[in-house]
DNA sequence: TCTGGGGTCCTAGGACCC
DNA sequence: TCTGGGGTCCTAGGACCC
């Protein structure tokens, strides 16, 4: 049995943590820059705050309506959300975090049973479950066990952390999704909906319209409507094969397969990533070499430290550049390339050097530039030999990996970008110091607070 | 004035090799 | 008319996820 707990409204949930008069109100949070709405608080839904609005179109459309409005606050969300982790890892044997707002739970043993139940619909206890429950082992759980386990953990969750969360339960990952967002939408499973029959697993396949299933997105959702799929029961009725032929992608065939109630989809838990990026769009326009060479050693720092907390080191830096596409009155370019270290490294100095170096080959003077980023890919693990005779030599990597651990500690300690690499991650040849060019960089008026981890931030009582 | 920032995987087709 | 066959690697493009 598989299981996804996942948090209702992540970012508007956060946010309410610590402003408990906002219980109720319509809350939205901006992304990056301020730029469009990223998430909304059920009554934000209700009144028809789509996802992607841009934030300078709130008022012209909701006009004289109160909203809660909040930059995004990143740091707050992760301490919260590492809080609702650390509650998981106590009551499951194994999970898997697969987003900010999403863990897969793995819950062994728990026998699917198929059955084949006519319609009465009841949400079964079988005789031997009292027995199941007092042996209380994962391994012999019972369905009836593993629903009130569900419904406890969210209880939990709630009174430890004040975050709200959904659980599905179900033989695969991408039913478990689909019973997640049932538990989201009726309250009487009280926050948890399990899919542990065949005759559940229908109910809920005829529930759910087809562009909702996990793994089907705009494009593919569009083609299974024209071919009459409108929910996802429609389209598990079809057979393998036409589902074969029609997409040709073994992806979409592996969800047919979960929704029939296989279990389909490969598990990548041990997974480290494959390719880091680090980048942002401007607040305004850079046409600025310096400055923008000062973003991109940020970004290249960022990826560095990235690529150290998951012990890998990476053979490759890319770094792109892009003018605002929005602005057609303006000249367009966009670039990307890459360079090939010598040595594969995770070290914060090689990364911005090699960052820089591609920067001078796609940097072009007379244009504005919106948006930036470094990619670092090639990326395996760290061991402790990576050196090249014609590169550095041991004792530099010694002194550079010191550097590092160093420079993160501190950056976690206080906040990154607390140290930087100076003559490069910031310039002052523009007249600009540090902490002018960061400020400027990236838009955050609505920013909350970070009780949780600051200092200075923390609630004083009265 | 103002429009996010990350990721993964699959497939087709071309280059190149023997 | 007709041009070897098989394998690998790389890239671009197009899907998808949050």
């Amino acid at each position: 049995m598989y299981g996804i707990a996942d948090l209702d409204n992540c970012y508007c949930s956060c946010e309410k943590v610590f402003r408990p008069d906002l219980e109720g109100k319509p809350i939205v949070v901006l992304s990056n820059n301020d730029g469009c709405v990223v998430a909304r608080s059920n009554e934000a839904k209700k009144m028809g705050i789509k996802e992607g609005t841009p934030y300078f179109q709130l008022a012209e459309l909701f006009p004289g309506q109160k909203i809660a409005v909040f930059s995004s606050n990143y740091e707050l969300y992760g301490e919260l959300t590492g809080r609702v982790v650390s509650i998981i890892r106590q009551e499951t044997p194994a999970y898997f975090r697969y987003s900010i707002d999403e863990c897969f739970m793995y819950l062994p043993n728990e026998e699917y049973r198929m059955k084949n139940e006519e319609s009465d619909g009841s949400w079964d206890v079988d005789s031997d479950s009292s027995e199941a429950a007092a042996n209380s082992s994962f391994f012999t759980l019972h369905s009836s066990f593993l629903q009130t386990w569900g419904e406890n953990l969210h209880k939990r969750v709630k009174r430890e952390v004040g975050l709200p969360i959904s659980i599905g339960l179900a033989p695969n990952k991408t039913l478990a999704k689909i019973a997640s967002k049932l538990a989201k939408k009726y309250a009487a499973y009280k926050h948890c909906c399990m899919i542990d029959t065949d005759y559940k697993r229908e109910k809920a396949l005829e529930w759910c319209p087809i562009e909702d299933v996990w793994g089907i997105g705009r494009r593919y959702a569009a083609k299974l409507q024209s071919l009459g799929c409108k929910t996802a029961l429609d389209f598990a009725k079809h057979h393998k094969d036409w589902v074969r032929q029609t997409f040709n992608n073994i992806n979409i065939v592996r969800t047919w397969q979960e929704l029939n109630g296989e279990d389909a989809v490969p598990n990548e838990e041990l997974a480290k990533k494959k390719s880091i990026c680090t980048s942002r769009s401007f607040n305004g326009m850079i046409s600025d070499k310096d400055t923008l060479r000062t973003h991109i050693a940020n970004y290249a720092a960022r990826c560095a430290e990235k690529l150290r907390m998951q012990q890998t080191v990476a053979t490759t830096v890319g770094v792109f550049v892009n003018t605002n596409a929005f602005r057609e009155d303006l000249a367009q370019y966009w670039n990307f390339q890459e360079l090939r270290l010598v040595t594969p490294t995770s070290s914060t100095i090689p990364i911005v050097q090699a960052a820089h170096d591609v920067l001078d080959r796609i940097f072009i003077q007379g244009y504005q530039y919106k948006k930036a980023g470094v990619i670092v890919m090639g990326i395996s693990p760290d061991s402790p030999i990576q050196q090249d005779l014609f590169d550095l030599n041991a004792e530099q990597i010694q002194k550079m990996r010191r550097l590092d651990e160093v420079i993160d500690r501190i950056n976690r300690m206080h906040g990154s970008e607390t140290i930087v690499i100076g003559a490069q991650q910031y310039t002052q040849k523009n007249g600009k110091g540090k902490a002018e060019v960061f400020a400027n960089a990236i838009k955050h008026d609505f920013r909350s607070k970070n009780p949780t981890t600051r200092w200075s931030d923390i609630i004083k009582l009265r």
